[in-house]
DNA sequence: CACTTGTGGATTTTT
DNA sequence: TCCACAAGTG
């Protein structure tokens, strides 16, 4: 190794500025890193880490390296080998959390029993989203407890925000006050030993459990701590409760808090972040960690990476005029290192329709004048904005490439495909089961499976095994007796398939062997339809995603491809580089930077998000979003508005919080200095649109994606075809056909006695609650009222029965 | 059991 | 608008 430093040092330092010398050369022991935007962090993180290996000696795995995103893992490795080379970048502990815990818990799950009894074995599944509510809501009905007052989703979401603050259920169940805490304590149990039972566990789990592991095994704690002396963690203001627990835990080797970084040997934590990147509250990322790490390690290094390598001086001043309006921050200067550059340039839109083609237009003009389309990136604040522009892009033909929305490894095919993987891999995986149970067709039934599961519950057997039985249960129709057995039988024989064959193989002969693919092909050529088509090039995806995960896997197995798979987002797979614009929401934007960015939608209600409005902290978190989103921007900033938008249909009005038909420009363009920008006239109407003249025709009539045919009419609402592009990312090529656009709706102004804040409302549904806030005005108004049992919603009098009383 | 039709209900961001 | 799910039909 020593013959690294040579090479490696020389370079190691060039064109850095001060602080990031300090940053990168610094010694052992803790510290915080403040980087701004654009400031080169990701440049530090890497050579930080070549200098602990070449300069200070230490070992290749003894690092750890947190990352934000799989993608940004994976490029950190990527720089890391072309300095280091592949043997030692292998040896790098280089990942998300969700990740780097995973793998830890297939080495060490086997050692933990939950205080419930609970066990998992190393073989667990990794839930999604989709399954994870579908567990619950089997429990939430299984409690006999209402879907209506206890909404899955909105249960999970609940559920995992206490993951996320470190709860175990009894814990939680034990400090649960109000009368709905408690309820949730009960259903957090029992989804909590439903997962178990299916030897799965889900997203916060991973993390959840080896805070457990950790905690409660001073053992095991002591072999991690002593592996991983050198810690680095990026993003940090994205970090929760839950994380920064293992992190901490990591670092010091106790439990307990406030210990210091002492073991006899050299140890490092070195965690980057910026307050005003922090974008994540809703997943419990809570950015006033970064404000007490000093607190937490006394003696910490700061070191504030400040200067702006990557916008123009506009473009920060945007930045910075916009942040300036927040109350929560650190304080923190980007020093410009650039020309003054472009004003930034607002459209105001007359409808999201113009706002689309003034965005085409643009792109147009650049290219013309030589940009490259990979340089154009259009962020937007929900990912229901993209359809408007994608069909623009279309017509205009545009190619572009969307990140984000439906994603590829959540697609019906290959969740299909994939749980049989699944299932092969962990035969408890009740999820998987029935997915598969009945695709394709095997004449196995709802009542079918209800005899299945009580034969299994009364034997005591697997669902497997009791579908190799099935013959001799009961009230089943000969086709389900034989479908099941079938089934087991098969089921088993790929089983033996999996100890002795690569993944691609497997898959190869699980498609065969239960004609999936096949199948899926007839009905393709027999239909000529664009979903199918697009179904079955997406499986072959698949087969060619599972080849190139053999050839450049560390471990080819498939456990590690079903841990890869389960944790990768469809921003991993984006590249930059192709000849396409991107879309993304700005979430999605975090890290990444591009010449020139769109910022759509900037009206209030949209971005700012309705659901912010009446929230100080969620609005600065709106804010801060805004400030990630400028500040992607190196060259030239777009913002556009629409005066009016279509909205579920129809127009603002009648949609949640807008009180008018015309929506009001974002607070944020207000914000900035005016001669920052041009375009930008708060008052006074838009007088040329781009879309006057060619409002877009119904569906029939519009250019078909690609080249491809549009969906038949008949096939509208079954889905949306996604086909892949060149390089793995998805592109939208089919449209929904039928729509037809009837403009503007009339509503009967209903009469319905108006509600004041404070009144004490019945609502069927929900019971008793008090109006805590009315937002609108006329006929349009919404009331925030909050419920006994299910604590606050909004309601729109013009669907739910409120009936007033006293 | 599989497929069609109808209705109600919902709307942020994602590892 | 559009999607999911319930109910109804062959």
């Amino acid at each position: 190794m020593m013959t690294i430093s040579l090479e490696a040092g020389k370079n190691l330092l060039a064109r850095l500025n001060k602080e990031q010398i300090a940053a990168v050369t610094q010694g052992f022991g803790p510290s915080l890193i403040i980087a701004g935007a654009g400031s080169g962090k990701t440049t530090v993180l890497i050579r930080r880490i070549v200098f602990l290996l070449s300069e200070l000696n230490q070992d290749p795995d003894s690092i750890l390296a947190v990352t934000f995103t799989n993608k940004a893992a994976a490029e950190m490795k990527q720089r890391i080998k072309v300095i280091l080379g592949e043997d030692i970048t292998r040896s790098l502990a280089i990942g998300t959390f969700h990740s780097i815990c995973a793998r830890l818990l297939r080495q060490e799950i086997d050692s933990y029993e939950a205080e419930e009894g609970w066990r998992w074995s190393r073989n667990f599944a990794i839930y999604d989203e989709t399954d994870s509510v579908n567990v619950l809501k089997a429990q939430i009905t299984a409690l006999n407890l209402d879907e209506k007052v206890f909404p899955a989703k909105q249960i999970k979401h609940a559920i995992s925000a206490i993951k996320n603050d470190g709860f175990m259920p009894g814990t939680y169940a034990n400090n649960a006050k109000t009368h709905r805490e408690t309820r949730l304590a009960q259903i957090y149990a029992s989804y909590q030993g439903a997962l178990a039972s299916n030897n799965a566990l889900d997203f916060d789990d991973l993390i959840l459990i080896v805070n457990e592991l950790m905690s409660t095994n001073p053992n095991l704690l002591h072999r991690w701590y002593q592996r991983f002396r050198n810690i680095l963690v990026d993003e940090f203001q994205d970090t929760n409760k839950a994380q920064y627990d293992l992190i901490r835990m990591l670092a010091v080797g106790s439990p307990l808090k406030k210990n210091p970084i002492e073991d006899g040997r050299e140890r490092s934590l070195m965690v980057v972040g910026d307050v005003d990147q922090s974008i994540y509250s809703w997943r419990k990322a809570d950015f006033r960690i970064i404000l007490g790490f000093q607190n937490d390690f006394s003696d910490c290094r700061l070191i504030k990476l400040e200067e702006n390598y990557r916008s123009t001086a506009t473009i920060l001043e945007v930045a910075n005029s916009i942040i300036a309006n927040n109350t929560e921050r650190l304080e923190k200067v980007l020093r410009c290192n650039r020309s003054e550059g472009a004003k930034g340039q607002v459209y105001e839109a007359s409808d999201e329709i113009d706002e689309a083609y003034y965005v085409a237009e643009e792109i147009k003009r650049l290219k013309a004048r030589g940009r490259s389309l990979s340089d154009i990136v259009i962020l937007y604040r929900t990912n229901a904005q993209s359809r408007a522009i994608e069909e623009i892009l279309v017509r205009e033909h545009i190619p572009y490439t969307l990140v984000g929305g439906t994603r590829f490894y959540e697609r019906q095919e290959i969740k299909d495909v994939l749980a049989y993987l699944k299932l092969i891999y962990n035969e408890k995986d009740s999820q998987a089961f029935l997915r598969i149970i009945n695709v394709p067709r095997r004449g196995i039934g709802k009542v079918a499976l209800e005899r299945l599961h009580e034969f299994a519950a009364q034997e005591e057997i697997s669902l497997i095994e009791a579908c190799i039985k099935a013959p001799g249960i009961a009230g089943l129709g000969a086709k389900a007796q034989q479908g099941l057995k079938d089934f087991g039988l098969r089921f088993r024989h790929w089983q033996a398939l999996a100890q002795a064959n690569v993944v691609s193989e497997l898959l190869a002969a699980v498609l065969k062997e239960t004609r999936y693919l096949e199948l899926l092909e007839e009905e393709a050529r027999a239909t000529k339809d664009e979903l199918t088509m697009g179904r079955v090039e997406n499986i072959q995806e698949l087969l060619a995603v599972a080849k190139e995960f053999e050839a450049i896997a560390d471990e080819a197995n498939l456990e590690s491809f079903l841990t890869r798979i389960s944790l990768v987002s469809d921003l991993d797979s984006f590249q930059e580089g192709q000849s396409a614009i991107t879309l993304m929401t700005l979430h999605s934007a975090k890290g990444l930077e591009f010449p020139i960015v769109f910022l759509m939608g900037l009206e209030e209600g949209l971005f700012p998000h309705i659901r912010s409005l009446d929230s100080p902290p969620a609005l600065e978190e709106e804010r801060r979003l805004m400030y990630v989103g400028v500040t992607r921007a190196a060259d030239l900033l777009y913002m556009t508005l629409a005066r009016r938008r279509m909205f579920q249909g129809r127009f603002n009005n009648g949609a949640p919080g807008f009180s008018s038909n015309y929506s009001v420009p974002s607070r944020f363009l207000k914000e900035i200095s005016a001669d920052l920008i041009i375009g930008f006239y708060p008052d006074a109407k838009p007088e040329q649109t781009y879309s006057d003249s060619r409002r877009i025709p119904n569906s029939a009539e519009r250019p078909r994606a690609n080249g491809v045919s549009a969906v038949p009419l008949g096939q509208s609402n079954a889905g949306k075809a996604y086909r892949m592009s060149e390089n793995g990312a998805m592109r939208m090529s089919g449209m929904t056909g039928g729509a037809n656009q009837k403009g503007d709706r009339q509503f009967d102004a209903q009469a319905y006695p108006p509600l004041k804040v404070g009144d004490i409302v019945q609502h069927n549904k929900f019971g008793l609650g008090q109006v805590v806030q009315v937002i609108g005005e006329k006929n349009k108004e919404l009331y925030n009222v909050e419920f006994k049992e299910t604590g606050k919603r909004l309601l729109d009098p013009k669907f739910a029965r409120l009936t007033k009383i006293s």
